[in-house]
This record gives structure tokens, sequence and C-alpha cells, in this order.
DNA sequence: CTTACATTCCAACAATCATTAGATTGTTTT
DNA sequence: AAAACAATCTAATGATTGTTGGAATGTAAG
């Protein structure tokens, strides 16, 4: 039949992109690198595996050609192909949620579940925010911020959340959000303030799912 | 690390969908089942492919909890899980479609590329087809038309258009669509048409395309 | 009950993939 | 030029996957 020898190259290339998704590591990759540029070295850190891994499971994501790369001195700098490879990586992480019980069973095990806010509220939440009620903290890494955040979110990373307590106004409620649903440092920023008397809440949004939502990203000019 | 023995689970059952969207043959299912419920005995045939290694893959696609299935007699039904794998096949086929240029190429190739009507003009077609100034076509099998269908269209299955010719108006535009941009049935239906000295041009969408736009889909009541 | 038939299970093989270790390539710093 | 460092390449391993053939299961029809 010489249909197929047509087809079959098609959905070969388009498996090309589905091997890249076949592997935890490489998701976890992905959702690095959704929220900006980093190094072999920073992606390996991050995973807690080996350099050389981190470097072979890059490969193949560039095989995919679904991250690129550029390099500035000794570094390498990788970075997704663009932002629909971010939604495919929120498509696909909303398909098994909605499918994989177990997927649920884990996420809903894993950081004891503090309160969360849902998708629903994201225009109420963004109304909220810009009219001061709430006061919204990005807890991720400041360069992350710096690439794109929630718009009227104030960045407090982690690692600061502590010492800079005293940024955070007592009397008003405050939502915290970090890399997405799977992502542990809003869920570690909420325990910290709520135990500090805080009324603190996690907001489940990534940028990406923010931006998957249609809503609008800011970013820090430069 | 403990936030790795909470965060190693949540990667690895997103990579079980990954994993089901790794395999040619495996997409190549999705498409059809996207198109409606099908037996093994269809599938198979219609990938040219051994029932036992179409009865694999269902397994593996099933093992993803993507596809379900019901028994009906003699015969195993396969479908897919929910609207939203269908989706992920479209989104997965885009992002492949925009970063690999080998696929572009062996798109280009495929039918020698009759006029092709792209995205924008979907809400256009659907107005022209609602005041019947153009007649659409869906020379799926009548079977796929029934489980759902674009609104306006007329089903006129590719085995049966030779036969069916008297049906179609000569002076009106004729629009043609089949399961999506890699199936061919609406290129060879182009190519008959005008042949025939009818103006027909091929529409790209399939019904999960069309879906994915935000459009809505008919189906043909029971 | 036997036969026919759709589908799955099981076993085997080759092919591919993930991971690790050691050697190598570029680039910067001294 | 030499040393230091980021990253990749190569080779080897064990594990997983795709595919095929033969046997087994479940259901319907004679």
């Amino acid at each position: 039949m010489t249909t197929r020898t047509f087809k079959d190259p098609l959905y070969e290339q388009v498996a090309r992109i589905g091997k890249a998704l076949a592997s935890p590591r490489r998701l976890e990759l992905l959702e690095l690198l959704a929220q900006g540029e980093k190094t072999v070295e920073m992606l390996a850190a991050a995973l807690a595996i080996d350099l050389k891994l981190a470097s072979a499971h890059l490969k193949a994501l560039a095989a995919a050609r679904i991250v690129a790369s550029r390099r500035d001195g000794k570094y390498r700098w990788y970075r997704l192909s663009g932002p629909d490879v971010a939604q495919l990586w929120v498509r696909l992480r909303d398909v098994a949620e909605t499918h994989l019980a177990e997927l649920r069973v884990a996420l809903h095990a894993m950081a004891g579940a503090p309160e969360t806010l849902v998708a629903t509220v994201r225009e109420a939440l963004l109304a909220q925010a810009r009219s001061g009620a709430i006061v919204v903290i990005d807890v991720r890494p400041r360069d992350e911020y710096d690439t794109a955040h929630l718009p009227f979110a104030r960045s407090l990373p982690l690692a600061e959340l502590e010492a800079r307590l005293a940024e955070l106004p007592a009397d008003k409620d405050i939502v915290a959000y970090c890399r997405g649903p799977f992502c542990v440092f809003a869920d570690t920023a909420v325990q910290l303030l709520t135990a500090r008397g805080y009324r603190a809440r996690k907001l489940r949004d990534g940028v990406s799912e923010w931006q998957a939502a249609g809503l609008p990203l800011a970013m820090t000019a430069r």
C-alpha cells in the first residue's frame, strides 16, 4: 500500500516528541526549563543526578528539538524551544492527573495537602492582588522570577523567606506559588508562614499553568 | 533528600502517559480512536499490522489509561478515555510540526499539497457552510461521521464518492475533510472532484482539530 | 458439545534505552 | 603554555521495549 510509505514517517516524527516525554527525568528537566534558562550543572544539581546523565537527557530533548541551547563562555545554557513546549508539559500532566488515580494519590500525599487554591479562582485572585487585598509571593529563586512571574507577584525566594518575614504585612492574606503542582516550595513557604501566624495559602499554578489558562505574565525589565 | 522520594513518583506517573505516546503505531491508534470506537480487528487492518501487535499496543495504551474498552459479544471495542486525550494528540502533533522541519517536509510531500484551508478561516468556513454558499463533505467512513462531525457537514465516504457524485452541486465550492492533517482521504477526494470539474478544496482539520480550536461538533442522533 | 472466531497470554528474540565510568573537547584563568 | 573547569563523547552494562509465533481464553453460532 502506497499510503503507508507516506503516513509512517509522519507518525514517526511525532513519536520523536513522544519519546522525549517518555522519561520522568526528562519531564522534570522540561519543567525546570519552563522556569527559565539553566546550565547542565544547575539542572543536574536540581535533579540530584550525575552531570553526564543530565547531559545525555538534554541531548535526547535537543534531538527532539524541544530544547535548544547556547554557549556562553564555559557554560552551555539550555532553554525550551518555545512556549508551546511548556504548554505541552502542562497538558500532558493534566491528562495524567485526569486518568491516573495513582498520580492523584501521590499528589495528595505529597505535602500534607495544605489548603490549595484551584483553577476557578484565577481571575478573582488577580483582581485581589491588583487591589492589594492579598499579597502574592513568588518563592522560586530570583532569576526564575525575573524571567517571568505572575502579575502583581513579589519575589520572596524560599531560601530568604525566614530572614525577610518583616516585608510581609501581618494583616493580609498571603498567597504563595512556585513552579507548579509538583513543586514543594510553596508548600514549605505556607507551612513556615502559618507557623509564624500569617494567613497563608498555596496557589497550585506556576507560570506555565497560569499562561496555559490564558492569563498574562509579567517579567522584570532589564 | 526527602523531597526526591515525593517528587519522583509524580514524574514517573506522567511519564507513563509519555511512554504511551512514544511509538508511531500507538499514535496512529490514538488518532483512529479519536474518530470513534473501534475493534482490535479494525485497528489492525487500518494500520496494516498483525492483530497481536495491535492488541499489545492497545494494552500499552490501556496501561497508561488513555484508552478504555468494553466487550460486546465476540468483539472488544476500544475508545479514548476522554476528549482530553484527543486534544493531547493534537497538541503533540502541533509541537512536532512547529519544531521538526522533517515533519513539515514529509507533510508537504504527502499528497502533492493541493490547496489547503488553514486555521484562520475556520469561523468563515462555518458561516459559509451555514449559509449554503459552500458544501462541506465528510469523506470518512459513515460510522465516524455518526460519532461526531463538523456542523453542516454532509457524509460522503470516499469509497462512495464516485458513485454519489450526482448529490453534489456543480456550481458550489466543495470543501472536503477527513481525520486530520495526516489523513489522505480528503486529498484523494479533492483530486477526484477536481478531475470531474468540481471546485474542491481540502480542510486540514479533522474533528479533534476543530474541537481543539474551540468550535462545536455535531453528531448523528440515534 | 463442538466449531469458529476475536482477542489475549506466554515465550523468545533483536533492538533500543538508561545509567555509569573513563577519556576527550572546548573555554577560561593563571 | 599549563591548569581548572563545564560539558560531551565513547564504550560497556543491565533493563526495557517491539515484534513474532504458538498456545490459551472467552464468546457466539451450529
